[in-house]
RNA sequence: GGGGUCGUAGUUCAGCUGGUUAGAACGCCGGCCUGUCACGCCGGAGGUCGCGAGUUCGAAUCUCGUCGACCCCGCCA
């Protein structure tokens, strides 16, 4: 049996090879067996053709023996069906090959869910027997919607004049940022590598380095806990540029984007919007904005400013705000429904939070109807334009807090009335970020993106003065309400760089021995540069309309970063733990 | 670290306020069938009800613990 050799794929035939021989090799997908008469329909990652036996005894036999997951050989003659028998649905549906001989090159076991059906099977049993899981449809077609979209990124990257550089693995831990995996060395005893969160220090040196674009499909590795968008190794489409202003990586990638969703025939329009991070979190409440949303938060602090309704009053005079958004048609929402949502306000961390709508007879409702009085409340209504069949929402608080409340229920519900149009693809670029983030569990101003963010020029003197004030030109690229990527201007000068570190309170002792070789290498001539990092894997589950990247990526690990199908991690023999200078508790 | 959902046949699920023999569909096994393509028809096998305690005359069902999967908050420069 080793010399059958494939003559087409199980995707291949049509109907102008019939009459041809053909020897085609793959998985057992369904067998029809009528008798004297059995179909087998032959799989493989091109596709199903259908294979029938009859007339030969030896051959019928042979055809019974056969059940799903059964690798076999089948040579025979391409005949065409007739028009009764034809299978439209099938790209291959047009013929069939009757089988001459039929060669079972492996046995199967029965697996422990079905291959060629797409019920759905729960999550652990898929990780399991992943190999099984890969061989289903909608994984076939995930994982080679992966390879499109990584192959058109390559290509459009070498175009655009990129260098595909590797950068290493076992690389230095940093403070900031995410907690590293750790790898111990064992020819320097208690050392270790980390592995890279990103090739961010690796790829700013290659700047450094004349190699004026980069870029790398790079495997990024954080140590912190997982959701269905975060797995603890991910990929990454990473690129930096020399001599880079914002609008230049935003055209890169703009046509990169083109490209890759080209991968799956699909077209965007480019330039995609800018909208600037304090406009993003004022209207939509997010960092993130779904746009394909309307639903835009107002302020409607005004209207409360002198309100006898204290709560509110005493909000704005305390220097907060208060703001609000339409929820079309909820206006019918029953009373119990109403109250739900309040209730979830006060789940999702908000003080309180407040409705107003207009019965069918024109009068004001609204849950501080008594204590604010209808007129206030009607002018709300009209200032953010919500009509009879609508519900305004409103909460107070900090102008973030009150927003970022507001923001998460808008998205909530606009899941829940069916306002998202889930074929839209709606891109946008978040620009001016803060540099600076304060954290109230370190007491000090964390970086917002990363430590070697370029401050905007126009807000250098605020470094300082007042540096909750200073933006950064760093980026964040949107599609449908998800980050699939971020980026900066890096800084280029050591002295604003120290400055930096300095304020992060980064010693300069950790910061020499951290980042020393890095402060150095700025002081050797470095090109102004800047870059991004898009998620491979985001990208993909969006485009296969996956909820999960989990289902984008081969061998994935669980939300407890366990891989079910190796058993990793693991324990190790006593003899590596010596080895490594390692001693453990359990 | 915290909150939530789930765990019953190979798979997906049902199983009420605790009650005698735990069901269905698909799959699997056997039989019949020459135009099926989710083939059809007939018959059959298949269960530590995740695991461990507890409550009770009696637990798949109630309680606690534990393990696992998933979702969310924190975290993720």
């Amino acid at each position: 049996m080793s010399e059958l050799a494939r003559t087409h794929t199980c995707g291949a035939l049509r109907a102008a090879d019939r009459g041809g021989e053909a020897t085609l090799l793959g998985w057992v997908h369904r067998v029809r067996d009528l008798g004297s008469l059995i179909f087998v329909d032959v799989r493989d990652r091109f596709g199903v053709t259908q294979v029938v036996a009859r007339d030969d005894e030896a051959l019928l036999a042979q055809a019974k023996r056969l059940r799903p997951e059964f690798v076999v050989g089948v040579s025979g003659t391409v005949e065409l069906r007739s028009d009764e028998t034809l299978n439209r649905k099938l790209a291959t549906g047009e013929i069939e090959i009757a089988a001459r001989e039929i060669t079972v090159l492996s046995e199967a076991k029965r697996p422990p869910f079905q291959i060629a059906d797409e019920t759905p099977v729960s999550e652990d049993i898929r990780l399991k027997y992943r190999y099984l899981d890969l061989r289903r449809e909608r994984m076939q077609r995930n994982l080679q919607l992966r390879h499109r979209v990584v192959m058109a990124a390559r290509r459009s990257l070498d175009e655009q004049g990129f260098l595909d550089i590797e950068t290493p693995i076992l690389a230095k831990s940093t403070p900031e940022g995410a907690r590293d995996y750790l790898v111990p060395s064992r020819v320097h005893p208690g050392e270790f590598f980390a592995l890279p969160q990103s090739p961010q220090i690796f790829k700013q040196i290659l700047m450094i380095a004349g190699m004026d674009r980069y870029s790398q499909i790079a495997r990024c590795f954080r140590d912190e806990d997982l959701r269905a968008d975060r797995q603890a190794e991910f990929t990454q489409i990473d690129l930096e540029v020399s001599f880079a202003t914002p609008d230049l990586i935003f055209g890169i990638v703009e046509r990169l984007m083109q490209a890759i969703f080209a991968a799956n025939d699909e077209s965007i329009e480019i330039p995609f919007p800018r909208l600037p991070y304090a406009e993003a979190i004022a209207k939509y409440g997010s960092d993130k904005p779904d746009l394909r949303v309307e639903m835009a938060i107002s302020d409607v602090s005004g209207v409360f400013a002198d309100s006898r309704f204290r709560v509110f009053g005493d909000t704005v005079a305390g220097g907060g705000v208060v703001r609000a958004f339409v929820v079309p048609g909820a206006a019918r929402f029953s009373r119990r429904q109403v109250d739900d949502l309040v209730a979830e306000a006060v789940e999702l961390g908000g003080s309180g939070l407040v409705w107003v709508r207009r019965a069918p007879d024109g009068k004001v409702q609204s849950s501080i109807l008594k204590a604010a009085g209808p007129e206030p409340l009607g002018r709300v209504l009209a200032a953010v334009g919500a009509g009879a069949d609508d519900l305004a929402l409103i909460a107070a608080g900090a102008p973030d807090d009150a927003s970022r409340l507001l923001g998460q229920l808008r998205l909530r519900l606009a899941r829940r009335q069916g306002l998202i149009d889930e074929r839209r693809r709606v891109l946008t670029w978040v620009v001016d970020f803060p540099m600076f983030d304060w954290s109230e569990t370190e007491g000090r101003y964390m970086a917002m993106h990363h430590p070697f963010t370029a401050p905007r020029d126009e807000d250098r003197d605020r470094l300082d003065t007042d540096l909750g004030a200073v933006l950064a030109k760093a980026y964040d690229l949107v599609l449908n309400g998800n980050e699939i990527g971020g980026g900066s201007i890096r800084i280029h000068d050591q002295p604003l760089q120290r400055r930096i570190f300095e304020l992060l309170k980064i010693s300069d002792e950790d910061a020499r021995s951290q980042f020393g070789f890095f402060l150095e290498a700025l002081e050797y001539g470095t090109p102004p540069h800047g870059g991004i990092a898009l998620g491979v894997d985001r990208i993909v589950a969006l485009l296969a309309g996956e909820a999960s990247i989990r289902d984008v990526i081969a061998f994935p690990k669980t939300a407890a970063a366990a891989d079910l199908m190796t058993g990793a991690p693991s324990s190790v023999s006593p003899r590596q733990l010596r080895e490594l200078h390692l001693h453990t508790n359990s």
